[in-house]
Formats: structure tokens, C-alpha cells, sequence
RNA sequence: GCGGAUGUGGUGGAAUUGGUAGACACGCCAGAUUUAGGUUCUGGUGCCUUCGGGCGUGGGAGUUCAAGUCUCCCCAUCCGCACCA
């Protein structure tokens, strides 16, 4: 065999042979057990970036293990093509998005294929295929008619000078991003989905599934499902008239006695009424409806307040409160009212001493007195104080009691709430799927029926910065008589909803889903970042119930198991400019000067020999220039050097270093791999592999290589640290060189002790180097493929010790190594570290207390 | 602001169940080989040390025979926050 290794040559074979023979395409049958591995598909924005290449190297991985267990492994590829990236690039370049999203998911296939992922390819979409997004289409329409669907008004970024809706990305620093001009909340009628009907069984469901813990807490709090009382408190104008009582819900009604005024949100009715007459006030809620709508842009924004001059009765003592508009109350956020307790909420407490309203404690601190407020809320839960009656009652009894009183007045009720709020699926946007509805002559809204579906997007199109072109297009919305098309969109996380489940079927042209889909689902493995442990999995596993109570899937979660990845980061190098800006230079430019401990001293660029100024280690991204692209590290190494880098530089789901040093030593280490596999086919032929016969090193070869497969097996296949297993085969090639250099044994025997580790080496590898595998398995003589090879068998029988090693520690440290046999009880081992001539020096003269023998492990003398 | 995570040598990381801290790799140092080609091989490498040992997992306290791992407080960084995907 050729003693060089060759990725180019051989990587092109691979994928030769594994195209020739259809060697990925899945066919469903039921006699085998099936796994699905699937990676969140990309947005095609142009060329893969690293965080892809990691993403899909995990799926890979995965899937060629599962695949060498004997499953049947699904595992398909397609694209989350509508977005607004497309429309920014036709307002750009002047070409329709269609074209450049088309074409850009054309080049980013050839990638793909270039790194010899083991997809079917024949199940591949585009979600702006009309033949994917009429099925949601029509999904919708039937949603409708099960009454899951609604129109209701709701607040968006508006830029006044583009006329146009803003996305919460597009709202910078409260200014539209072209226009530059402060944004405006306006109310426009937007499509929503009941989400909140699956609350209850979206919170339950994740006790079904294996994901990580963080990610179930996070889902858990999103929808964060509370106990709490709704309350109304009657309120009074500045005449004494009464107004509409104003409802309140709170999870802490045993503060309620502490309550010292209430507010409301800008867009309450109460607000807007005390604005009349009150210019000041007026102007206030003007200042409230500009800058950006994220929440986190909200809770983050100075707090502010201003008093209606209304006056709320207290429910309870009537004992009259103001009402203030508050800047922090959210409208779209329960009722838009909240009450304040100042004395136990951090936040009410901010609040009442900016604008210096009373702060009444109400629950008792540790020693049963009233707690200190001056400095901050108390918001623990605890025994009552001043309140009346309630005095002396902990929180479940007070919450009861005082519950139980409102109710009998008919001033409040428990009640469960849910942060969760319903889906806003529609947006103004062009490059998105059509909402099927039509509005007619007489105000009618009409979800369009099975045979005026599907309706799909023209292609030809000019987009400018000014909105939707399809809203100046009557060719598409004008259907005559009066009649009128939607020309709002779908969210994109509608079609990222259910593409897991059309993988199973993506070429049936009559119906949504098939039979297929509850062969293949749930998905076994969920490969994806961790920035979609929110919203994108929620609506996912809300959209599989949807399908599941109209019959189309049987399960009722997605995703089985989740593995969420880490980001792929790198150093950053710059040069101040003068006008204060930063110049970014890309990594593959720069060269670091280290001192002789190997710590970077300064960087300079290549290309003039000056200084640059190390910025720190940033996700990869444009604007930081830090990006490394992977077609370039593919061309110089190989997939095989890239992938193994990416699996062995961190496990999955950490943050990953860029490192060029790291690629070249993952690339040395093939090449090494390779002249071990040459030097040992070179060597001659194995004999028989007779157990019995072997020798003291061929037995700890066989040992090692044992203890690798079991490793190895656990760490891919249950753990997912392919980091660790890269590590454990890489010390098995360290002991089958030292076997190959060191004994020189090229007896018969010896060659098939070898044997089995060379072999153990390349099916290991054969998941996250496929290629490399696939031309050593060859190489070995063998007929079949290295992809229908089995995962190597564990032999329990070589992993056996005569002898462990055991440490001795003394109060604590470290004072001894032991060779013990492996029966020795503890009596014999004590005895036997307490005879080491270290240990003794260690307890001389002093009283031994305690003794504890961890078989396997230690013995921990403690004396005093 | 709220929710979730992370922090270990010069660097990436390992330590899976409270039991040998630093596996594996990068970098660096020394030596050998080769001087065409992204070399290869061998050895060393946490810090301090009076060479006995001592110290050491972001900082501070605590539990334990034993803490990177468990508890509490603090600091720093990252992710998400509903129209980015």
C-alpha cells in the first residue's frame, strides 16, 4: 500500500463508491429497528461556516455509529430557505430572492457532499419549495376550522420613514436600521396560534423526553405555569366617579396588605383615559410607545412612572391607592395592571423610592420582626405582620385565607397562569409562505379551500427597503369581486416546525405525511445549537401535537433526544483607525510570536510584518473577521483532518476553539495512523489469535485495545464526549507503536495481536474519519465496505488484571503507590500500605484514628 | 432586568458515582534524523522548593476521612428573551 497518506485521492474514492452504490438511502422496514439522527438544517446564506460543519459532523458521527450497531439509519439534509437575509440581498445585489436562494443552496450542497456526510439525499427540500409549503398551507387552513387559529391586534416595530413593520433585529439602539429614524410601537392585526391550549401539556411532555436538564428548565420557565389570585381593585377619578374596576394578577396575594399603589401599562385603557385633559400625561405615554418592542429592550430601559391622578380602592381595608402608568407594565403581559408591594419586590421597590411612595412591610424577616426595607425588598417568604386579621399566618395559609376572602367578596378568584403567550405567525414580509386566507367585500375572513390551494409565492419579484412587494402586486392579492388575498407570510419557525417529519415522506406528492413518518418518528437524536433551546424546539413540539390530534403522527413528542451544541469561536487581531473604529484581520493573515513557555507575546500581519492588537477569542462572525472558512481548511487537509479536529478539540456541547496547531495535529495524527496501518500490512501475515498463547506484552496490547473498544463505545454511543473517545484510540495507537518499535514482534501471534488494535483503530475512527476508514479497511484486505463492517465486540475476558494499583493516602495526601493483588481483602491491603516504608514515615509517632479502604481505588490512613 | 449555562497548566481539554487533579492533544525546551516541500523520531514540561516537601481547579466561606465534583455568598464571561435563523 501506498506509505503516504493521501486525503484528496482518497476521499475522492469514498464518496465515489458511497454515491455509486446508494449506500445512505433509507428504506423503511419494519423488522429492523430503525434510528432517525437529524441536525437542524441551515438557513442557505451563501457557504457553510464552521458552527455548520461542527453541527453536521455530530449527526454524522452519530449516524455511521448507529449505523455500524446494526440500526437502520435515517439521516436527511435540507434547507430553511425563507428569511429575511434573501430579501436583504435582493435589495443589494437587484436579484430576486428565489434565484439567490437557489443558487446558494446549490453551492453549499457541493459542501456538504465534500465532507462526506452520509445523507439520503433523495429526501432533500428547500422549505420555499411550493411542493413543502402548500402542506402547511393547507395545515393551516384546517386549524382554522378546528378553531386554533385567531386575528387579534398586536404591537410592532414600525419605522416611520420606510413605512415599514421591523423585525426586533432590525431595531438598533431604538432606531430603524436604514432609516436611522426613532421607531414607533404600532398596533396592527396580526394571524396568531393557540399555543397556550398545549401549555399544560408542553410543560408535562418534557418529563417524556432525554433532554438536557437546562434545556427543560429553560422550556419550563418560558412557559412558566404560576398559582396565583386575580384580583380587581375598583378605581375612582379625579371627580370620585367610578370607573371600570382594574384586574390585577399576582402569585403573592399574602402581600396584598402591602400593597401601596398600582400600575398600568401605557396601553391600558385606564391610561389612556387619565391622559385626556393631562398633556404631561399625554406626552409620557407618547415617550412610552417609541423605541423597540423586545422585552429584553423593555426590562432593560430606565424605569419610569407618572401618576394618573386616579385613585384604586383596596379590595380588602379600602384604603385608596394611586394608580400610576409605568413604563415596565406590559400590555401584551397578563391583564397590563399589576399591584405594587414595594416592601417584598425589588422591582416595585426601585419604583416607590424614585417617586417616593409609602413601602409597607407585610411579611416578617428571619427574627420574626418586621424586616429591614431601607435598602432593598425583602422577597422571601415568611410569617404575616400588619395585616390585620391575616397576622401570623405563613404563606400557604395567607394565600389561602386571603384568596378565600376576596373570593367571598367577589373581588378576586385563584387562578393558574402561564407566561406562555399565543404564536404570532404572521409577517409583513415578501420571502416567506402565503397565509391562505382571503377577505371579502363585507369584512368576511375566509381561509382559502382545498382546491384554491396551494397559493404560491411568485417568483418574479423587485424588493425594495419600503416592505412586501407582493402588497404591490394585485396579480396576486386582487381575486376579483371585491375579493382580496392575504399578503401577509408565515414566520419562518412555521416551517422549521415540522420539515423532521416530511423527511419521512418528502416525495409524496398527495398528502402532508404518510405511514412513513410513524416509522421514522420521533427522531432519535437532535443535533442543534443551543440558541434554539426556546422558541424553535417549543414550536416544534407544539406543531407535532397539532399533527398528532389530526391523525398525522402517532407520537407526541419530536425529539427524543437532544444534544445541543456549543459555538465555534476564534482570536480576533485589529488595528485601531483613527476615527476611533477598529480594522479586523481575518486569523489565516496573522502570525502570533510566543515566548518560551509558549504564551503569545504580540501578532503581527503577514502580509506587512507590522503589529496587530489581539482583540480576544469571539464567536466566529463578519464583523469581527474571525471567521475561518471550512473549504479552505478542507482543500489543504482533508474532511477527514476537519472533522476529526472539530470532534476532538471539545466535546459537542461546549464552545469550540479555533486552533490551526489543532488541525495540523489532528492531520498528523492520520498521517501517522496511516504509515502504523503500511508498516503493519508491510510486516506480513497475522496467524491465529490464540488467547491462551499470548505473552506478557501481546496481553496488554489486546488489553488496551479492549479497554479502547469499551470506551470508546460508551463515550460515543451513550455519552456523546467524542473527544474522549478520539483521545482513548489515540492512546491505543501510542501502544500499538511502542508494541510495533519497542518488541518488534512480528511473530505470527504477534501480528494478530496487532491486528485487532489496527482493526479496533479504523473502526473506531470510522464514524468521524469515514474516509480514511473506509481506505485502511480496504487496505486490511478486507471485501466489504468499512460502512457494513460491525462496531468492534468488547472481550470482557481480555480486559482482566492479575494486580490493581492502589494509592495510599495519609490524612489525606498522597504518600504511596501499591501493587495489590486483585482478591486481596481489606485486612491484607491495609496491612499492606500500612507497611509501606513512606506511609510509615507518615504515621510514626502518631495515633492512627480511622482507616477507609475504597476497594479498587485507595486507602486513606487518617491519624492525629 | 428576567431565565439558563460556563470558569481547571502557557493553550484546547480529561477526571463518567465525593476517592490518584492535569488523560489526550497543541505549544514550548533539549537531542537525533532529514534538509525539500504543511518533516519524522526520542525525552522533558502545573507552580514554588532549603529536594524533606509545600501549594494548586475564578474569589471567599462551609460540609466531609477525602471536594474540580456537594452547600452558601461574590466576581467574570457566554446564550436566550417571543419579528434573526
Amino acid at each position: 500500500m501506498d506509505a503516504q497518506y493521501q486525503p484528496q485521492e482518497i476521499e475522492r474514492d469514498a464518496q465515489q463508491y458511497w454515491e455509486k452504490n446508494a449506500c445512505f438511502k433509507a428504506v423503511e422496514d419494519a423488522s429492523r429497528e430503525k434510528y432517525y439522527c437529524l441536525s437542524m438544517f441551515p438557513y442557505p446564506s451563501g457557504k457553510l461556516h464552521m458552527g455548520h460543519v461542527r453541527n453536521y459532523t455530530i449527526g454524522d458521527v452519530v449516524s455511521r455509529f448507529q449505523r455500524m450497531q446494526g440500526k437502520n439509519v435515517l439521516q436527511p439534509m435540507g434547507w430553511d430557505a425563507f428569511g429575511m437575509p434573501a430579501e436583504n440581498a435582493a435589495i443589494k445585489n437587484q436579484v430576486p430572492p428565489g434565484e439567490w436562494t437557489y443558487q446558494n443552496i446549490d453551492y453549499m450542497r457541493r459542501q456538504l457532499k465534500a465532507l462526506g456526510f452520509a445523507y439520503d439525499w433523495d429526501r432533500e427540500f428547500a422549505t420555499c419549495d411550493v411542493d413543502y409549503y402548500r402542506w402547511e398551507q393547507w395545515f393551516f387552513t384546517k386549524l382554522v376550522e378546528k378553531g386554533l387559529v385567531y386575528k387579534k391586534m398586536s404591537t410592532v416595530n414600525w419605522d416611520p420613514v420606510d413605512q415599514t413593520v421591523l423585525a426586533n433585529e432590525q431595531v438598533i439602539d431604538g432606531c430603524g436600521w436604514r432609516s436611522g429614524a426613532p421607531v414607533e410601537r404600532k398596533e396592527i392585526p396580526l394571524w396568531f396560534l393557540k399555543i397556550t391550549d398545549y401549555a399544560d401539556e408542553l410543560l408535562a411532555d418534557l418529563d417524556k423526553v432525554d433532554w438536557p436538564e437546562q434545556v427543560k428548565t429553560m422550556q419550563r420557565n418560558w412557559i412558566g405555569k404560576s398559582r396565583g389570585v386575580e384580583l380587581a381593585f375598583d378605581v375612582a377619578d379625579h371627580e370620585d366617579n367610578a370607573l371600570e374596576p382594574l384586574r390585577v394578577y399576582t402569585t403573592r396575594p399574602d402581600t396584598l396588605m402591602g400593597v401601596t399603589y398600582v400600575a398600568v401599562a401605557a396601553g391600558h385603557p385606564l391610561a389612556q383615559a387619565a391622559a385626556e385633559g393631562n398633556p404631561e400625561l399625554a406626552a409620557f405615554l407618547e415617550e412610552c410607545a417609541h423605541g423597540g418592542t423586545s422585552e429584553a429592550e423593555l426590562a432593560t430601559r430606565e424605569k419610569k412612572g407618572m401618576a394618573t391622578g386616579y385613585q384604586a380602592v383596596h379590595p380588602l381595608t379600602g384604603r385608596r391607592v394611586p394608580v400610576y402608568v409605568a413604563n415596565f407594565v406590559l400590555m401584551e403581559f397578563g391583564t397590563g395592571a399589576v399591584m405594587a408591594v414595594p416592601a417584598h419586590d425589588q422591582r416595585d421597590w426601585e419604583f416607590a423610592t424614585k417617586y417616593e411612595l409609602p413601602i409597607e412591610p407585610v411579611i416578617a424577616g428571619e427574627n420574626g420582626q418586621a424586616p429591614d426595607v431601607s435598602q432593598g425588598a425583602h422577597d422571601e417568604h415568611g410569617t404575616l405582620i400588619n395585616s390585620g386579621e391575616f397576622n401570623g399566618l405563613d404563606f400557604q395559609a395567607a394565600f389561602d385565607a386571603i384568596a378565600a376572602r376576596l373570593a367571598e367578596q367577589g373581588h378576586g378568584e385563584v387562578k393558574t397562569n402561564f407566561r406562555l403567550r399565543d404564536w404570532g405567525v404572521a409577517r409583513q414580509r415578501y420571502w416567506g409562505a402565503p397565509i391562505p386566507v382571503k377577505y371579502g367585500p363585507e369584512g368576511q375572513t375566509v381561509p382559502l379551500t382545498d382546491d384554491e390551494l396551494p397559493v404560491a409565492l411568485p417568483l418574479e419579484v423587485t424588493v425594495d427597503a419600503s416592505g412586501s412587494p407582493l402588497k404591490k402586486m394585485p396579480e396576486f392579492s386582487d381575486l376579483g369581486d371585491g375579493w382580496v388575498r392575504e399578503t401577509d407570510t408565515f414566520d419562518t419557525f412555521m416551517e422549521s416546525s415540522w420539515y423532521y417529519a416530511r423527511f419521512a415522506c418528502a416525495d409524496n406528492p398527495e398528502a402532508m405525511l404518510d405511514e412513513r413518518a410513524n416509522y421514522w418518528l420521533p427522531v432519535d437524536l437532535y443535533i442543534g445549537g443551543i440558541e434554539h433551546a426556546i422558541l424553535h424546539l417549543l414550536y416544534a413540539r407544539f406543531f407535532h401535537k397539532l399533527m398528532r390530534d389530526f391523525g398525522l403522527v402517532e407520537s407526541d413528542e419530536p425529539f427524543q433526544r437532544l444534544l445541543t451544541q456549543g459555538m465555534v469561536i476564534a482570536e480576533t487581531f485589529y488595528r485601531p483607525e483613527e476615527n476611533g473604529g477598529k480594522e479586523w484581520f481575518n486569523p489565516a493573515d496573522v502570525t502570533v510570536k510566543r515566548d518560551d513557555k509558549g504564551r503569545p507575546l504580540s501578532a503581527v500581519l503577514e502580509e506587512d510584518g507590522a503589529p496587530v492588537e489581539m482583540g480576544g477569542i469571539e464567536k466566529m462572525s463578519k464583523s469581527k473577521n474571525n471567521g475561518v472558512d471550512p473549504q479552505a481548511m478542507i482543500d489543504r487537509f482533508g474532511a477527514d483532518t476537519v472533522r476529526l479536529f472539530m470532534m476532538f478539540a471539545a466535546p459537542p456541547e461546549q464552545s469550540l476553539e479555533w486552533s490551526d496547531a489543532g488541525v495540523e495535529g489532528a492531520h498528523r495524527f492520520l498521517k501517522r495512523l496511516w504509515r502504523m496501518v503500511a508498516e503493519h500490512v508491510e510486516a506480513g501475515t497475522p496467524g491465529e489469535l490464540d488467547v491462551a498463547l499470548l505473552n506478557d506484552d501481546q496481553r496488554e496490547l489486546r488489553r488496551k485495545t479492549h479497554e479502547t473498544i469499551k470506551k470508546a463505545s460508551d463515550d460515543i454511543g451513550r455519552r456523546t464526549t467524542f473527544n474522549t473517545a478520539i483521545a482513548a484510540v489515540m492512546e491505543l495507537t501510542n501502544a500499538l507503536g511502542r508494541f510495533q518499535n519497542d518488541s518488534d514482534d512480528t511473530s505470527p501471534l504477534g501480528l494478530a495481536v496487532a491486528r485487532e488494535a489496527v482493526e479496533a483503530c479504523v473502526l473506531l475512527l470510522a464514524p468521524i474519519t469515514p474516509h480514511a476508514s473506509h481506505a485502511l479497511w480496504a487496505e486490511l484486505g478486507h471485501d466489504g465496505p468499512a460502512i457494513d463492517a460491525a462496531w468492534p465486540a468488547l472481550d470482557e475476558s481480555a480486559l482482566a488484571r492479575d494486580t490493581i494499583e492502589l494509592v495510599v493516602q495519609v490524612n489525606g495526601k498522597l504518600r504511596a503507590r501499591l501493587d495489590v493483588p486483585a482478591d486481596a481483602d481489606k485486612a491484607a491491603i491495609e496491612a499492606q500500605a500500612m507497611a509501606a516504608e513512606n506511609v510509615q514515615r507518615h504515621v510514626e509517632g502518631k495515633t492512627v484514628r480511622k482507616v477507609i479502604v475504597v476497594p479498587g481505588k485507595l486507602v486513606n490512613i487518617v491519624v492525629g
